[in-house]
DNA sequence: GACTCATTAGGACGATCATCCTAATCATAT
DNA sequence: ATATGATTAGGATGATCGTCCTAATGAGTC
């Protein structure tokens, strides 16, 4: 069965291409180059346009998670958990640099075109933010594990942004380096906390 | 001589649309249809689409110059005027809200596009790095200076981006009022330092 | 009133796009 | 070998787009 693989390459190189050239800028035609499949008979793997972005997403929510599930049990302690987020942006640098984040940007773009699969796309933000959030609550800030974790999203997502516009490596290096102090001292803060906490026992 | 002023409507009516649609994603029709002239009359305007995008960043360009020579006299202090800069993610932020920031979307969306004006839409951002270099200077931080004006460029970037996304007003007043904290301990210290240097006189 | 020149309206053009349709091809089972 | 159903290629279609062209209109001058 080679539709099965097929339908996996059309999702792969619709994925790069919108990443880099954008989803609306980006045609069936543009896609079937790429894969090297005829442009009339896309239909027969997807029905529209709107199929394909479904499936991206859906994609890219797959391997996020996967990605997320990874740093789960690869990672010894939250800290280093949330370090290995902060780390894409030295990881992807390069991409980031040239096309800005794949998640914002999409986002972004959907929003501008009102487009419906929108919500779908926030769903990539919500795994950050859930993951991202269930983090800081191991390190003590019950209350604020949200708002942290919006915190480290925005933070992230500036830097991407600025560093797209100026494609400026040592701007991400710097900012990499101040996001992961600002976290030692939270984390050093909640350390604290404990020590104290295990004095009263 | 009627031309200029509807020059200027064309003008303005793109900003909005290029801001709220995207640029590629707005038509000559769009904008006909809101300044109330027919299509075809266009081109007797603007040459070309790239045309009105050049007018619309040089109109951006413009604005923003004059906000950040009206922020310089109005505000007393470099801190205050930096609070000016952030304020307008208060201001703004229904717009903000629905399509996002217009400088960081315009140049996110012209990267994509490999658009040649888009040297010209980081221009815009080059107004306000610069500016807040300065305040940043007064403020005593002469080296980091740069450094900390794209901190605050990415931080309210960031915050755009999320704010974008999630339609949460709530977001951006708790993240606004970080900043601001951000920002009075940075001032804070540079008054002790000068505390610390008057008392040396 | 006739002439000039700026301004306008609206259609024509060619390109590109998403979508659809159909005939051709392929693999597989009988 | 033949039949069947999955898969493909490529053209047709209608819509939209940026751009261009031309005839009509308007205002101001002699």
């Amino acid at each position: 069965m080679k539709t099965r693989a097929i339908r996996e390459r059309i999702i792969e190189a619709a994925d790069q291409l919108f990443y880099q050239q954008g989803f609306a800028h980006t045609s069936f035609s543009d896609i079937a180059g790429v894969v090297g499949i005829s442009r009339g008979n896309f239909y027969y793997h997807f029905k529209s346009k709107d199929e394909i972005l479904d499936a991206v997403i859906n994609e890219r929510l797959q391997n996020t998670q996967n990605m997320l599930d990874m740093w789960e049990e690869d990672a010894p302690t939250p800290e280093a958990r949330i370090r290995c987020y902060i780390h894409i942006l030295l990881t992807n640098r390069n991409k980031i640099m040239r096309y800005g984040c794949p998640v914002g940007t999409l986002c972004g773009e959907l929003a501008k075109l009102d487009h419906c699969e929108r919500t779908e796309a926030i769903r990539l933000f919500d795994l950050f933010r859930a993951w991202l959030r269930h983090q800081f609550t191991q390190l003590g800030h019950k209350e604020d594990a949200d708002r942290l974790a919006m915190h480290v999203l925005a933070w992230s997502q500036g830097v991407a942004t600025l560093a797209n516009a100026y494609e400026d490596k040592d701007f991400i290096d710097q900012e990499i380096q101040m996001i992961c102090t600002w976290l030692e001292a939270y984390t050093q803060s909640t350390k604290r906390s404990q020590h104290s906490s295990d004095a009263l026992h």
